[in-house]
DNA sequence: AACAACATTAGAGTATGCTCTATAGTTGAT
DNA sequence: ATCAACTATAGAGCATACTCTAATGTTGTT
């Protein structure tokens, strides 16, 4: 499919498509055959990554780790030790984030104590 | 305090600390009766605040997210009901996150079991 | 052939959250 | 009095992650 079949079956804008495409995170093929245009072409696993990197962007990821995650994931520069590495290091830094929430989420059940009691 | 030491403390630079000060976050007072100078001098809640600010960046909370919890908690421009709405609304939004590292969590431990499994 | 709707690249512009520089004045120890 | 170490303000610069504009070319329908 081309960008903008992309674009509409992701809701991701072609610009923001472009913009990750060049972040090298996503990768479109150019099909030789054809002389007369240069487009690219993308495939149902491009569909996949970029619905990734939504979800991954939500729990904070910058996109030089989401790059590393989809690295580990769907390349072959890595060796499956790397691999493992890599993906046990962003699971770490998901347990240490879900800890700084719940840190975070008694602190507001305080204030909102000290609201109710007029402690501030 | 001046703001080396309130620097030093709390281990944010003067430069974020004022940066901090513009965006309405905190507020160091002047001393009227002084007149040689403008110091800014802060006071202990200052520190707590600022404590506050950095957990809240961790969490992923906008300066503008941060600003209003502020205000929640040590502001009196809210009414109760008002601080309350405010913090419940807050406290949604780290569920949300907490619910979204979940699934970002799953989601990486299938990455590992397709690497182990030679699926990718 | 005309024309809307698509495609490309390069690069400018924007928002957020700092981070640093420049300039100028103040304080406190020697 | 001097001087290091502080203070303030204004504004420039930077990194991240988009977001948009401009210029130019292609495709597919009428």
């Amino acid at each position: 499919m081309l960008i903008n079949e992309l674009s509409k079956k992701t809701g991701i804008s072609t610009h923001t498509i472009r913009f990750y495409e060049k972040s090298g995170l996503i990768e479109g093929k150019q099909d030789v055959s054809v002389k007369s245009n240069n487009y690219f072409h993308y495939d149902e696993v491009t569909i996949e990554k970029l619905e990734f990197i939504s979800d991954a962007k939500s729990v904070g990821f910058t996109i030089k780790e989401i790059g590393q995650i989809i690295d580990a994931w769907y390349n072959r520069k890595y060796t499956k030790k790397q691999k493992n590495e890599i993906l046990d290091e962003k699971l770490i830094s998901l347990e240490q984030k879900m800890k700084e929430i719940k840190e975070m989420k008694k602190q507001l059940l305080q204030f909102k104590e000290d609201v109710m009691k007029d402690r501030c």
